[in-house]
DNA sequence: GCTCGAAATTTATCATACAAACGCGCGGGC
DNA sequence: GCCCGCGCGTTTGTATGATAAATTTCGAGC
């Protein structure tokens, strides 16, 4: 996905503001100071820190109203789902709490996605599944076989028909690439996952959604248990 | 959920353009009038149109740059998942494909928040499914029971603790809503689907995520038996 | 023909002013 | 003494005009 371009001036200001809220350092109810003291004390005109303000609102985040002020909304307001929310949550709350929350999306939308896509998928779709397996087949170094496995996936999604579906998947995918890098399969891996990955093929091929689902089940559960026992051999961040 | 609030100025621009990229009027790549006469064609001050303009690019359906000028963007940019976006889309196209797609995530969240609440739900938060349960029960009239059997759905979400849950499923019913009129139940339903709420509720009061996945699934397989011959039954608004 | 740079156009940002909405307090009536 | 309504002040909403920055385009020079 794509989040706000930080560039630019009130897109510096949402992201600014943006996290501060998601962390917490703004709290819901909280008064946010004048749009004139505020656009002052960031060192901007209030017509940038306007168009912030509004993205802000449009995220669910906070609500102006006339005389009143803006105020910080509850928790149960703001679009969770929304690309740069859920970034800023990533890059602040480091909890293995909101982690789990990722993965367990990811679980529930990976092997209905491939069900959808055993249903589905027309020749040519089916075609670029095959292609993306294939280049996993070949990758000799780690880089090359994550973009392929990317591929894979991302072939898979688009099979399913789904755009919804897509749009999901797309945004829990980039909020868990920050804290797994793709490429922390190590070479070892590979030949681990590719029967999983073809068994879901197969599957998608043979329009079996049960199977494919299946598969797909399996796939993760490895790749988790993997990333679990990784993790405990390596240098342990968690306190 | 909340749609942009279409009284204020800026929210009126906001929706008439999202509205009009979203249904097709103006098509991906196609470049938008210069700010200043966009501004005049829809009677508002440029800054009003900008702020919009800003929204619309947070949702992901705009591109702006200095000296080429505002471009919609290909729909795979778009935030399927944003409310906004969602609702335009039921507002204008009532294809059944895209109406399938909604129920077909729906499909996919509900049995997993009804194992996810199995799985971790409190005893406080039990107890509000079971306090919803309760109401469906004693609930005479079809508002009533629309209300409660609303209730019940809220409360098992809530039950999985899962925010990310929480927002897609609201998102998506929200849109679904837009179609199904939730008192559409008549008098019969009930005593018709209120076995399955049932199931579903012991299944999490026992801590059964399998079973409780189930029952989930079995309700709404019911529920779209039920939805379809209704359909077939009445004026059939289907082309 | 190619390269580099100046110009023109459009968005980005700013400063300022006015309108509208709304809470709050004051004052009058009962 | 208490309630109701009206006006005032504060804050957001909208408008206007000007300037800066970016980038495409076109032309001049080699």
């Amino acid at each position: 996905m794509k989040a706000t371009d930080s560039r630019s001036l009130h897109g510096h200001v949402i992201r600014e503001l943006g996290k501060r809220i998601v962390v917490g350092d703004l709290r819901p109810g909280d008064l946010l100071p004048r749009e004139e003291d505020l656009a002052e004390s960031m060192a901007v005109s209030r017509t940038a820190l306007r168009e912030a303000l509004k993205v802000l609102s449009a995220k669910g985040l906070i609500e102006s109203r006339p005389r009143v002020g803006t105020r910080v909304r509850a928790t149960h307001f703001w679009n969770q789902l929304d690309a740069d929310v859920l970034s800023w949550r990533c890059a602040s709350m480091p909890t293995d709490d909101f982690i789990a929350k990722l993965v367990e999306m990811r679980e529930i939308i990976e092997p209905a996605a491939a069900a959808a896509a055993a249903r589905r998928r027309t020749a040519a779709q089916l075609a670029k599944v095959e292609q993306a397996y294939r280049q996993m087949e070949v990758a000799r170094d780690s880089e090359a076989w994550a973009m392929a496995d990317l591929g894979f996936h991302d072939a898979l999604l688009q099979a399913t028909g789904n755009e919804l579906m897509i749009s999901l998947f797309s945004v829990i995918e980039s909020a868990l690439g920050m804290f797994f890098v793709l490429s922390a399969q190590t070479a070892g891996d590979f030949s681990y996952s590719l029967p999983h990955h073809l068994k879901v093929l197969e599957a998608i091929r043979r329009k079996q959604p049960e199977v494919a689902r299946k598969a797909m089940q399996n796939m993760i559960a490895d790749s988790l248990a993997n990333l679990h026992r990784k993790r405990r051999k390596s240098t342990r961040k968690t306190p």
